[in-house]
DNA sequence: TTGTAGGCGTTATCAT
DNA sequence: ATGATAACGCCTACAA
């Protein structure tokens, strides 16, 4: 009889619920806009004939005439990382309470950012962009992203964008210095003389900043710059660099590590291939304190950056330039600290 | 003086690239579509503009006739468990190749699936949908998803769903029967008496079936039926499920664990805790085969569910759909083989 | 508070 | 091979 009672309704639009509710098309679509007004009973009869008919608002014609497509789009090189895969699920998490959906895609692992992925995803007009990777130029992004403003993360004196870029962009600004001058402390403490930097990708800003940073560090407390051997944030790589920092090299006291992940490379090589203790013979510490690194097998000594912190700066960010768009520049900080655990000693 | 020279262009839209061009709107957008008939060097002429303009056309705008959003929702009830991690990324990727972009949506991690979570994904219109939580009813799920029809992932004999429901849905039949057949052989071999099955969550269909299947094979064999500890696929569970396994029961000569971390903890227990030797005193075999199983700490023997051949046949099953909507059920088979490391012996 | 008219950017249909 | 026209489903004006 009437369009309640249809076998299987294609899907039900805003006309159908008007006419079942004897109202207009845009008392329906007021309906479901807390912020128009209507008489609240006639909202609730609405609301209630819609469920009946399985209606919900169509985002595409909603993005299409409000200009927002409620996507909020994640470039990222490896979704399986661990790093990564936790900040991905937190955001997804916020982003969704917030009313965003989480469009993903996967760059190139070598963190080049080819133009055909940004072209293709300019096509669902995302309302932000985070991406993961960090060369793309500000200038670049900006350019293929009209109405989203990307965000960029940076460190400490990072200064890297200064000058070069005229685009608006946001920033993330991550303090790496305490956690890794506690770091360097702890070493220094237990009587470290010989440290080893284990990077990660040496595209990678993040890994850049930390050797920067760590050499530093190291060279104010008057110690030895440290070994830089190269890795690029896998166990594997890490397994084999030092294997051969050890075999072919001189060794060290310490290694600290670009990431967790290549730290428990390193231990497993000191330990079931080297024959060598940890701590007893050389002290590991990690950075980023990834749930892995409590595991009994590791128990790893770290850099935590914490990440509910991280996901609510970066959260934060978003939904204020969405809220202002014509903002200058937007900053958010963070800090690190030291996780003490088992392999330092 | 032209558009072309425009400040800063809000954003291109297909009439002025059409403008440019002095074609009709219907020209740009036959000159996206491969398909469509236009004289070769006039397509090449309008992408050209196009790319100059900087224009992509507007998903949102063409998914609202074509009725095709190239969206594929994604329901997760967590992201950083290495297993679906692996699986999002490479899923990501294969269907990035075909044209279609990965929108993630968070479920409870008690696999509950609420209606708001449904209600919401509905809005953006996904082509198809890949539900990692089970218990989702079909009905449920189809009912919410006009265009989209479920996958649904069961095991072996399971015919869980047959009559149960009315609605359409597709399948991928993981065959678990080979690979934990090879595994109670190995184990069988080397003098195991008693089994421990270290479980997943327990409103899991993967690990019901699978504590089924472990049961059966080592009934058929001539051998006791498993003794059940609960977990519920982490880490720290299972690392404090082993130890009451060996302090308040009986302990086992063998642990079975659901999935891959769940072994990892068990190990850990043995080794760090209990003081036991594996593959010394306890073996111990895990599931799914994840990146961490080779790592030197575990080196994990493990019955593998090959993720390659997982994400093809999901996307053969997704395109197949797509391409015939009316089709009746389709399905997808999936062997699983035990992977021989060192932690059985 | 409510309804009418118009348009968001694209593709399908039907012409030519 | 190409172009005019009419949707697609919704929201923002504006008017009542």
């Amino acid at each position: 009889m009437t369009a309640r009672n249809d076998r299987k309704s294609a899907r039900a639009t805003a006309d159908l619920v008007a006419r079942e509710a004897n109202v207009s098309r845009v008392a329906v679509s007021r309906a479901f806009n807390p912020n128009a007004s209507l008489k609240p009973e006639k909202r609730d009869r609405i609301l209630q004939i819609a469920r009946e008919l399985n209606y919900t608002p169509d985002m595409a014609a909603r993005s299409l005439v409000t200009r927002r497509s409620h996507l909020v789009g994640m470039i990222v090189p490896d979704v399986c990382s661990p790093w990564e895969s936790q900040e991905i699920d937190a955001l997804t998490t916020a982003l969704q309470a917030e009313g965003f959906a989480t469009l993903l895609f996967k760059a190139k692992a070598d963190f080049s950012m080819d133009q055909t992925l940004l072209t293709y995803m300019r096509g669902f007009n995302p309302d932000s962009v985070i991406a993961f990777t960090e060369n793309v130029d500000a200038d670049v992004l900006s350019g293929f992203l009209d109405r989203a403003v990307p965000i960029y993360v940076s460190y400490d004196d990072g200064a890297q964008f200064a000058g070069t870029s005229s685009s608006l962009y946001d920033r993330l600004l991550v303090r790496q210095r305490d956690g890794i001058e506690q770091a360097v402390a702890l070493l220094q403490g237990y009587g470290v003389r010989r440290v080893a930097y284990l990077g990660g990708k040496r595209q990678s800003l993040a890994n850049r900043e930390r050797e920067l940073m760590i050499t530093k560090i190291l060279v104010e407390r008057g110690m030895q710059p440290p070994t830089v051997i190269d890795g690029d944030y896998t166990y594997d790589t890490a397994y084999r660099a030092t294997l051969d920092l050890f075999r072919v090299e001189d060794g060290a006291d310490a290694i600290f590590a670009a990431n967790d992940v290549g730290a428990f490379g390193a231990i497993d090589a000191l330990r079931h291939d080297l024959g060598l203790s940890v701590p007893g013979d050389v002290s590991v510490i990690g950075f980023d304190d990834i749930p892995q690194s409590h595991w009994k097998a590791y128990n790893l000594t770290t850099v935590r950056i914490d990440l509910e912190d991280r996901v609510r700066a970066l959260v934060r960010l978003i939904l204020r330039r969405l809220r202002n768009p014509d903002d200058g520049p937007l900053t958010e900080t963070l800090g690190t600290r030291l996780v003490v655990r088992g392999t330092v000693g």
